[in-house]
DNA sequence: TTGTAGGCGTTATCAT
DNA sequence: ATGATAACGCCTACAA
């Protein structure tokens, strides 16, 4: 049995108590051709008794490699926990070790984390901006440094690496023209934080599809406001008190969805009646709550997949364009929320 | 300007430009008292010019340390995301970098990633073990390497650690007694696997609660069942087929709230009336969906943070104790599926 | 087929 | 106050 060495044991011992060089020990290891296959079988066996692992930082040392990948994200949610479930699923089976940051959406963090992923030596980064964010000179030092860059879903065209995204436009469009073909004449949209990619990109759908059916823009009906759950609940109640009150609203979250699902409880107001409601990611509390809320579906494990794919690629081939973008498709998935002819 | 080199400065640059040995350059970098104001100087200004940052490489190499804790969970469903983020903060502060790994619940999965951590040689780890391990060897040989172990949220008896956790007996217990409490008589609980401690615990809790108001304890109606929404789903179908069917349920978790909630209403019964029902963790879904489902409420954040605070003072302390057990509080949140009595 | 030596970037010990 | 050298664990010319 193993003696009880706090200390892994190492070439160096397996050289010494085998009598022979370091280097030989080392091509055993590593099945190089030359060497006799009496030496190999003595230190393979020696090396499985002693339970040797070699030292991977003395591996990313010589070979300027850790086989490592920063990954940092604005946050833990739902829908990043399943895109990390996809990036993890694929590092892991290419023999990559991730590690997570959390930015909590805050850019001095993002800047901080991206600081210690380098320092870390992280071979390359794959990243989703945070909302806070709209300097890019940290995320250039690691492409100063060569480093390869992927970033998913939240993308940004101040940085040029390649991408993966939901074709969020698509999915803007396809909640709001669904809505339109439900009847609903005056629709609103709570997009979020105005400097923020996917934000813009879903409300361009929906004057995608209300120029498509000829409906005029009413800029009163758009409000801009932080991706969450509360800023919803309270621009949605303003939105209700209006004069020109509209009949259904558009959300580019879930979470403001929840947000405009209470305060249109709140207005005693019904859905899919009085008002209709189509969110965005589709969270599976949007199909518990009462009526359920349709949303736009989006494959995140999906997009994790793609990005933690794209990312080998890239290491694997450096001189890739930078140009890549790669979209996955939504679903738009109807619930009663935004069903006024029901079955 | 820093010109636009791929490989970042080192020591050795700086010497040669300077015209100066390794070693004064390395004490100069780090205030060491014998090296004269002006070659410090010097040193300094070149590395700020050089952008200089220590290759963290080495110094694990010549250290024997990483700075990194490598982190093991199950999943990242949101009471975790949360211990996460408690994990994160705190060890960002202490200069700790995290490794999180998700075993996905898998055995497989988990031996995988503590043999990954292992040789990625973090300096030691935080655990929450996966529900199918029943098996604690690939633990062992991280305690036989003397790094130190802490394990949080479903901890083990089977390793010996300091641990962080929510009290689940009393959280098991404050259900339960809520449930008699508000009048119900015939109270089943859905607990998870049977080799989980925390389900025990709180079965447990359960198991006390009827003791203390002399309620016969009904084999019958104790299920086990997995930890997610459709075998909770089944498992409550079940119990309200029985003849002597159960007028309320205690869930050990939220997600198979969710799951009772739904048979419940398949059923066609309402809640609290016909059937009292109370979660776990207080997901926020649990306060959304109609009834609004009580839950016991656990403080997924501080339990994060506590068990890295455990984990560094154990890393400087190393012969502390492997007895500490930090133990946190349980809160009842009461909502609308358990209140018979409302105001 | 095997061994020797140098180097990856850093620090620590010992001289000078 | 400064410099040379060995060492952390590994790999790889190059030499034998």
């Amino acid at each position: 049995m193993a003696n009880h060495m706090d200390n892994p044991a190492t070439i160096k011992d397996i050289a010494k108590r085998l009598n022979i060089s370091l280097s030989t020990v080392s091509r055993a290891l590593r099945n190089a051709p030359d060497v006799s296959e009496e030496t190999r079988q003595a230190v393979m066996s020696l090396s499985q008794e002693l339970n040797y692992q070699p030292n991977r930082l003395a591996l990313s040392l010589r070979q300027n490699q850790t086989h490592t990948i920063g990954v940092i994200i604005p946050n833990l949610d739902y829908v990043l926990s399943q895109m990390v479930r996809g990036i993890d699923e694929v590092a892991l089976e290419a023999g990559y070790t991730v590690m997570v940051c959390q930015s909590n959406e805050s850019f001095g963090r993002e800047i901080l984390n991206t600081q210690r992923l380098l320092e870390s030596l992280a071979d390359g980064f794959i990243i989703s901006v945070s909302s806070e964010t709209k300097s890019f000179e940290h995320f250039k030092k690691i492409q100063d440094r060569n480093l390869p860059v992927v970033v998913f879903d939240r993308i940004t065209p101040h940085l040029s690496a390649p991408s993966v995204r939901l074709d969020n436009q698509a999915g803007g469009f396809m909640a709001t023209e669904h809505l339109i073909e439900q009847g609903y004449k005056k629709i609103a949209v709570l997009a979020g934080p105005e400097n923020l990619g996917i934000s813009n990109s879903r409300l361009e759908g929906y004057k995608q599809a209300l120029k498509k059916h000829k409906i005029k823009l009413d800029q009163d009906l758009i409000l801009h406001c932080d991706f969450n759950q509360d800023y919803a609940y309270y621009a949605t109640l303003e939105l209700l008190s209006m004069k020109k009150k509209p009949d259904a609203i558009f959300t580019i979250s879930d979470r403001m969805a929840i947000g405009a699902m209470l305060a249109i409880k709140k207005k005693g107001l019904q859905m899919p009646t009085d008002i209709g409601l189509v969110g965005f990611n589709n969270e599976p509390v949007t199909g518990l709550v009462t009526p359920a809320i349709s949303s736009v579906e989006m494959p995140c494990f999906e997009i994790g997949k793609a990005a933690a794919k794209l990312f080998i690629e890239t290491m694997h081939n450096k001189e890739s364009a930078t140009t890549i973008e790669k979209i996955l498709h939504p679903k738009l998935i109807v619930r009663e929320s935004s069903l006024k002819f029901s079955a």
